[in-house]
DNA sequence: GCGACAG
DNA sequence: ATCTTGTCGC
């Protein structure tokens, strides 16, 4: 597939981007992140209560890889693989945080945000390292923030997650606001990742080392 | 032309 | 992301 063809295709999906405040009570988060191994993708996701972070579910799917890696163009390469593992979660979560950026993107469609329109789900990108928009660092200490902006705009937060850590870039994906992320994000950070997808990159990590 | 570049 | 052990710092 060419790129323009896809850079075409991301600019309808962004068109479908809902930007908003989460409505609903959240009891269920879940985490979606992809490992490679020899030519595959192996997606776990994982869903944990809220606020408790027990773990209620975990779903997986592998696939063998269809695109290579190329920045702008994650969600082509690793949604396919996240779609399985969604469809074959029971229990579906009210927000699901996706390990690499939401709206903070060059056409306002990272993964996150990919994946929200496409599963009609609430979702945060939450990626650990930068890829667009500007910010400067936030201080040293757990919680603090510095907002990342694009043409004059707030895309997303440069988070701390962790005191003298290196900060989170998270961004609403979808249905999620500004305020969501940085809420939810906190408030299931014990350490640098976020639980569920801590979780989620756990068990993609083993699954890819089975086989 | 040069630098940047999620996973 | 993946290939890989110990090591420095909060």
């Amino acid at each position: 597939m060419k790129i323009g063809v896809l850079t075409q295709r991301q600019i309808n999906l962004a068109g479908q981007v809902r930007i908003s405040p989460l409505k609903k009570k959240i009891t269920l988060v879940a985490g979606a992140d992809v490992a490679y191994r020899r030519g595959y993708l192996y997606c776990s996701i994982c869903v944990l209560f809220f606020p408790d972070l027990d773990l209620v579910e975990e779903s997986h799917a592998s696939m063998r890889e269809r695109l290579p890696y190329v920045p702008g163009f994650l969600s082509f390469r690793e949604l396919p693989a996240m779609t399985r593992a969604y469809r074959r979660l029971k229990k579906k979560p009210q927000l699901m945080m996706v390990d690499g950026q939401g709206i903070a993107h060059p056409r306002s469609l990272g993964l996150a945000s990919h994946a929200g329109v496409a599963l009609g789900l609430p979702t945060i990108g939450c990626a650990k390292s930068h890829l667009y928009g500007h910010y400067s660092m936030p201080a040293q200490e757990r919680g603090a923030y510095e907002y990342l902006t694009a043409h004059g705009r707030k895309i997303g937060l440069v988070l701390r997650t962790r005191s003298h850590v290196k900060p989170l870039f998270v961004s609403p994906g979808h249905l999620t606001a500004l305020g969501d992320c940085h809420r939810f994000v906190l408030a299931t950070a014990k350490y640098r990742i976020p639980e569920p997808l801590r979780y989620a990159h756990r068990k993609a990590g083993h699954r890819a080392k089975s086989g």
